[in-house]
DNA sequence: ACCGACTGGAGAATATCATTCTCGTTGAAT
DNA sequence: ATTCAACGAGAATGATATTCTCCAGTCGGT
């Protein structure tokens, strides 16, 4: 997922078949090898975030957690941000899998709507005491220096959402002013967004409920 | 705003008048020249933000372009963080008196509402030509490193949120589940979030327009 | 069993910045 | 004029990411 893998591959008429094919053998077990360190070097750095509760550690902390070494790590990686963004996508792809399980079951699909928004919302916010979702505390950082890719690791819970929106719409519940993709994106995001900003519960007013947040994303703050 | 002036100031009574007197004459040139100083580094660090449309800009650069010295910046500044700071917080009062001239004027506190909301989400996106705004980009950092800062540079603006929505409330167009504050709140962050994570209008559906985020953060998705 | 290319390990070398420190200089109040 | 705090210039430090150099183990082919 991270190396430039690009050897002429093009062409295939230049070379017999059975180079090919010894070249793909050859091919096969190098690949292996690769995908278990890449692993190695993704548990290892999942540990330590977890584990100090920041994303704030450093290459060498990796490395040495994984046990490899650092040339091995850029060999892999083009450079820490891909290691972020590969936990990123991985969480949100594994968020994105919970919330469909938690929500799918429900017949209603406001309900769906409602509980992916309130289960999104709790796995946002900066919670002490979790395994994976530290990563929303670093994604600010990642949507202005990658953008693009951050919309790439969005995509999953993107479709999660929009798929809700839809059914929603098939039932006539969504305003007609709006498209089941654009209400999937603002809302993933509003949550998104609110949920992180909620960080210090220090003062008085400021602890935002799931509730509050699903009521504004799904009536606004206008009375009808 | 940034120096450390803790001399004891205490015990008022253990000093005659006319020292008192003395010590502020001469203090208040130095008071002067400090600001000045300041403000030739914000000036600086405003101008190549403009210019390369970034804020990751070097200390060295700022102090290089206002003819001073790295000694004398650190002695104003905690560090760089509280450049950025008070170059935000600078920018969230201008964009809050830009917004509240806007809309002031009208008569209908929805009407302000929406002015506001499409006027902040236009200051908020990462527009390649303006001359402030393009600070939103690194809020997300400061966000995550200084939260309750954020909050105070939040302020001004949170104010007038509260303000129209509390207008809005007498006349009882806010849904009566939430209260004017926690409206704004919601309504403010979204509507910054959503603007920033508006980047890259490369392919086709993203280009969210105001019109659409107000009718989000008024409306909802839902239907009545 | 031996050769040779490839892979990966250790860790030194670089590069970039923020931040601090040293050493004189200067400007303004007394 | 004297003094003292602030200043300028820029070297030193420290933390990290990233690259580079050297070397050893592996594995297929001979």
């Amino acid at each position: 997922m991270a190396q430039k893998t690009d050897p002429p591959v093009s062409s295939p008429s230049e070379e017999p078949a059975w180079k090919q094919r010894a070249v793909e053998r050859s091919t096969k077990a190098a690949k292996l090898r690769a995908e278990q360190r890449v692993e190695r070097f993704l548990d290892a750095a999942q540990a330590i975030i977890t584990e100090k509760g920041t994303t704030d550690f450093t290459v060498q902390e990796v490395v040495d957690r994984s046990r490899q070494s650092l040339r091995s790590f850029y060999q892999h990686f083009d450079g820490k941000h891909e290691l972020l963004l590969a936990l990123f996508e991985d969480a949100l792809r594994r968020a994105s899998d919970q919330i469909r399980a938690a929500a799918s079951g429900l017949p209603d699909p406001r309900e769906r709507l409602r509980v992916a928004v309130e289960l999104l919302f709790e796995l946002c916010r900066p919670d002490p005491a979790a395994q994976r979702p530290l990563f929303t505390d670093f994604a600010p950082q990642l949507l202005i220096s990658h953008p693009a890719e951050v919309k790439i690791a969005h995509a999953p819970l993107l479709a999660l959402f929009t798929e809700f929106m839809t059914d929603a719409e098939a039932l006539g519940a969504l305003r007609p002013s709006t498209t089941p993709r654009r209400a999937a994106a603002l809302t993933m995001q509003t949550v998104m967004f609110i949920a992180q900003s909620n960080g210090g519960e220090d003062d008085h007013a400021h602890p935002l409920t799931a509730e509050e947040v699903w009521d504004f994303c799904a009536h606004g703050f206008a009375a009808e």
